[in-house]
DNA sequence: GTCAGTGCAAACTTTTTGCAACTAC
DNA sequence: GTAGTTGCAAAAAGTTTGCACTGAC
């Protein structure tokens, strides 16, 4: 599918949302939108909102963003992660689905597939539970900060590390 | 084991930690790993502040908490968990490997265990990523949310939802 | 005696809320 | 016209920081 393809799309799921839940269709909302769905990874609403300034030189508040958002998210077109103190947000339609694994010393964050995990995660029958979606977090070390680690044990040969 | 044998290893592992890293022994740092052992699930800080309070009579300000905690999570012995806006924590020394399932809905975080979904996650290979431990949140509605939602429904016949 | 650790309060960050102005319907 | 939305600013909630005092070593 095409990106403008995907951006018709989701605009068409966002109308029928609103519709069906007697919300309006503003002007805002359509511009959050279409820029979350221009935005590959992860985002927040800092860079969210400084993003909607740069690109498309709309205006819109923080406490609108966090609406708008929230909407989306019931929707289903946006998933809101909390790796950190503040909230990630990615759009979620038309994605596929992935993993994160989250470096726990430099914090960075990378996706990954596996289709066996993906398929033992749904697979799995969770009494009384209707699952809609799920997150999966791997922390560990990431191969830079694995190299930096290993060239300070040696320089500190002496400074026993747990 | 039995909960006061993991109250001293936990301990010991603790002042293990502290010597290899060059930390001191307060008392306030043993109350906080006492209590946190004490509990059964998961905590935020503010209830670990009080519980201190409440069953110890023993004051420490939020501040410590958070440094405090720190150094549990570093030594191993509490993980973090960010399903909300405000950091969840549980012990992790001796506790059975589990997964979690959060309602969108009422907030609610159930525990679950599955062993074939463990493996498959541990197994999972992460190029130039070393595994240290990872969280798996399954989204949902619980059943007292599905059996609220479907009198909701039944009540608003007319009204189209999603 | 020294310096890491503590308590406190202030600062900071992220998110929520109240209200007047605006606009989609 | 009216009620849902927006922007703004203030408030709330959670966490971090600076600093003087304390106590583990």
């Amino acid at each position: 599918m095409k990106t403008t393809d995907v951006q018709d799309t989701v605009k068409q799921i966002f109308t029928e949302y609103l519709n069906a839940n007697g919300h309006r269709k503003t002007p805002e909302r359509f511009a959050i939108l279409d820029t979350i769905y221009s935005i590959d990874g992860h985002f927040d609403i800092d860079s969210l909102y400084s993003l909607m300034m740069e690109t498309k030189k709309f205006r819109v508040s923080r406490a609108t963003l966090y609406n708008t958002i929230d909407l989306l998210i019931n929707a289903r077109l946006v998933i809101k992660h909390q790796f950190t103190n503040s909230s990630q947000y990615e759009k979620s339609y038309n994605r596929e689905t992935h993993h994160h694994q989250i470096c726990t010393q430099c914090g960075k964050v990378t996706e990954f597939q596996d289709q066996d995990l993906q398929e033992a995660i749904e697979q799995c029958k969770l009494s009384r539970f209707s699952q809609s979606h799920y997150s999966l977090y791997i922390y560990g070390l990431c191969s830079k900060c694995q190299r930096a680690n290993k060239r300070k044990k040696t320089n500190n040969i002496n400074k026993k590390e747990k």
